[in-house]
DNA sequence: CTGTTAGCGCCTTCAT
DNA sequence: ATGAAGGCGCTAACAG
C-alpha cells in the first residue's frame, strides 16, 4: 500500500471553489481576503462564510508565482546553535512576523562555499531578502545577490563595502576597546584568546584590534600573548592555564568568545585562584550568565537582539516601498566592567 | 524615485530561455536538472553550458505549484532564542539540508493560538511537513493537520496520542527520576522549581513525575515544596533562598531548569554556602555549563541533538515515499549524577 | 465595486 | 530519449 512520494497536502480546494460556493468571481475572493476594504461588505461576508466553513487556506506557492512577490525572506547563520545568534534570530524572527512576513533559515557552519550553496538554494526558493551573518563573501555569492537585486542585510561585522545593507558592530573597535580598558584599569601583560580566525572576519578584526590597543598602550605586541582556541568551556580553561605557563606575570585574559571566559573563571574557581586577584578575566558578548558568574564577569555589550530587529526592519521598510540605498548601521557596543577586572 | 513594492528579484530567466539557447525543449531542461540519468550526455552537456552561462536559479515556486510538491519543512518552537530549542533545530536542519529540504522556522511563545496562526500560515506556504514543539494543540490546529494530511512530527513531550508521530522523552518520568535518585542518595526534604505551568504540559508533567516520586519514596507531598518561577538566573536564586526561608531543613532542591539551577548554584557560591553540604542541586537538561560549573551539577541528560535528527530523519522517510504509520519514539533520558548532590 | 482574460514558470501526461 | 499541450492556483491588468 506504499504509495509514491507523498504530495503537499492541502484540503484540496481552491480559490475558485471558494468563489462558487459564495456566489461570486475568483477575483473577488482573492480581493476579499488580502485588500477587504475593497471589496462591499455583502460580498465579504459572503466570501469570509465559505472561507470558514471549508477552512480555506490560500494557497501562497500560487499567489507567490503569479504576484512575482513572496513573504519569505532567507537567513544564513554560521550556527544555529549558538545562542548569540539565537538572539539575533529570534528577534528578526519576530519583526517579520508582526509585518506578515516568514523565515527561512540555514546553518552555513562557516564554510564560504557552504554559503554559496545556500544563498543559490534561496534564491531559488525566490525568498524576497536575505540576512547573512557574515560580510567576507565568494564571488558567486556577490554575483548572485546582485543579479537578483534581492535587499540584503550583512550583520556579524560592519564591512567597509557592504554588499546592500549592513547592521552591526566593529568587532575591531569593541576589541580594541576593552584592551585599552584594562590597559587603563592597570593590567600590563594581557593575554588574548581568540575564536578560529579561519575563514572568519570577525575574530581577525578582533585581534587586530587587540594588537592595536596593545601598541596604543605602549605595551609590546607579543605574539605569545595570543591563543587560538575552538570555543567551549575547556578549551577556555586549557588556554588560560597555556598562557599563564608561557608568561607566569599575566595579569588580564581577555577571551574573544564569552564560553571561553567562563570556562577560564571555572578553572580558577576549581584551585582556588582569586580572579581578579590571581588574573583579571574579560569576555566578549553579554551572556546572561557573566551577569551571575562568581564573581560577575566584565564583558563587552554586544545589542544583538537590537541587531536582528533593525536588520529585519531595515528589510521590511524596503520590501514595502523604501528605496533601495546603501545602509551601514553601526550600533555600537558598551564596556560592562564587574567584579572579575 | 521611490518605486513600488519591490518585486522578487531574480535575473529573471527562466527555462524557456535556457531551453531556446540550449537549443532543446523547456522540458528537456526540467529534466537536465531534477533527474539528468533520463536525459541523454549531449544534451545534458547543452543544458549545463547554459545553466551555467546565465547562472539561471530555476524557480522553485512555479516548480512546487506544478508538482504540487513541497520542499520546505515547517518548524514552530516556543522561543527560537532558548539553547535547548536550538540544539534540536540545529540537528533538523541538518538532516534536512542533507536531504535537499529547507526549513521554515517561527515561534509561538508558548500560546497555544499563536501555533494555530502559525500552522496556519504554514500550511498556506505549503510546507511539506510540520514539527511541532507542542503536544498539546487546540482544536483548530488537530483539524488543519487532519485535513491536509501533512506528516507532523511533536517534539518536546511524549503525548499518548500523537497527531501522527512523536519523537520525545518523558518529562514524567524524567522528573520522577531524578527525585527518586535525590531519594536514594538519602535527601529527605526536597525541594521542586518548575517552570510556569500554564499552558504548558511539559511543566505539568515534570511536577506530576516530581509528586509521584515522592509518594514512592514514602515522603510527604508538601506542595510548600514547590515554586513556580519564570526561567533565569536571577529567579533560580530567589526560589532556592524562598525555599529554604520556608523550609530551613531543605537538604536539596531540584530545578526542572537548568538555568534555574545554576542562578542557585552561583547564588549560594555567593554565600559561601557548600554544595551539596548546604542544600544540594539538581537539574533538568544538560547544558554544557553545567559540566563545568564548581561544582559540576547533577542534571538530567536529554538527548535534544537526538530529538531533532530523528524527527526530522522520521519526516524525511514519509516525504520519500514511506507509508504513513503513526510513530512513537521515545528516546529517554539518562541521570547524570555529579558533585553538586 | 466586480468580473474577465491572460498569464506567472514549471511539471505532468501523453505522444512521438 | 525528447517534445507538445495543458494546467497547477492565483493575481495583474483591464473592462464594465
Amino acid at each position: 500500500m506504499s504509495g509514491k512520494a507523498k504530495r503537499n497536502g492541502s484540503a484540496d480546494i481552491k480559490m475558485s471553489d471558494i468563489a462558487r460556493h459564495a456566489g461570486v468571481s475568483p477575483m473577488t475572493v482573492s480581493r476579499a481576503l488580502r485588500e477587504p476594504s475593497t471589496v462591499s461588505e455583502k460580498m465579504r461576508r459572503k466570501v469570509d462564510a465559505a472561507v470558514r466553513e471549508f477552512s480555506y487556506l490560500p494557497n501562497r506557492i500560487a499567489g507567490s508565482l503569479s504576484s512575482k512577490r513572496s513573504n519569505v525572506v532567507g537567513l544564513i547563520v554560521p550556527s544555529i546553535r549558538n545562542s548569540l545568534y539565537a538572539n539575533m534570530v529570534q528577534a528578526i524572527s519576530d519583526v517579520l512576523r508582526a509585518n506578515g512576513f516568514h523565515l527561512m533559515i540555514a546553518n552555513s557552519g562557516h564554510l564560504l562555499d557552504d554559503e554559496e550553496a545556500l544563498v543559490s538554494a534561496l534564491l531559488a526558493q525566490r525568498v524576497c531578502s536575505l540576512v547573512l551573518h557574515n560580510t567576507t563573501h565568494n564571488k558567486r555569492v556577490r554575483d548572485l545577490v546582485a543579479k537578483t537585486g534581492v535587499p540584503v542585510v550583512e550583520t556579524g561585522n560592519l564591512p567597509t563595502e557592504p554588499l546592500d545593507m549592513a547592521v552591526s558592530y566593529s568587532n575591531f573597535e569593541a576589541a580594541r576597546a576593552m584592551t585599552a580598558h584594562l590597559g587603563r584599569l592597570g593590567y600590563r601583560k594581557i593575554g588574548f584568546v581568540t575564536l578560529p580566525l579561519r575563514d572568519n572576519d570577525r575574530s581577525e578584526e578582533r585581534r587586530r584590534g587587540y594588537f592595536t590597543a596593545l601598541k596604543e598602550l605602549g605595551l609590546p605586541a607579543d605574539p605569545t600573548l595570543v591563543l587560538e582556541a575552538p570555543g567551549g568551556f575547556s578549551e577556555g580553561a586549557d588556554a588560560l592555564m597555556r598562557l599563564i605557563q608561557i608568561h607566569p606575570g599575566l595579569d588580564a585574559a581577555f577571551f574573544a568568545g564569552d564560553v571561553l571566559a567562563v570556562g577560564a573563571l571555572f578553572e580558577c574557581q576549581r584551585r582556588g585562584w582569586a580572579v581578579p586577584g590571581r588574573v583579571a578575566i574579560a569576555s566578549f558578548d553579554d551572556l546572561d550568565l557573566l551577569r551571575h558568574a562568581v564573581p560577575t564577569v566584565t564583558t563587552l555589550r554586544i545589542p544583538r537582539h537590537e541587531i536582528g530587529r533593525r536588520s529585519a526592519e531595515l528589510l521590511v521598510n524596503r520590501l514595502l516601498g523604501a528605496s533601495p540605498e546603501r545602509v551601514r548601521i553601526d550600533v555600537g557596543f558598551e564596556i560592562v566592567q564587574r567584579e572579575s577586572t
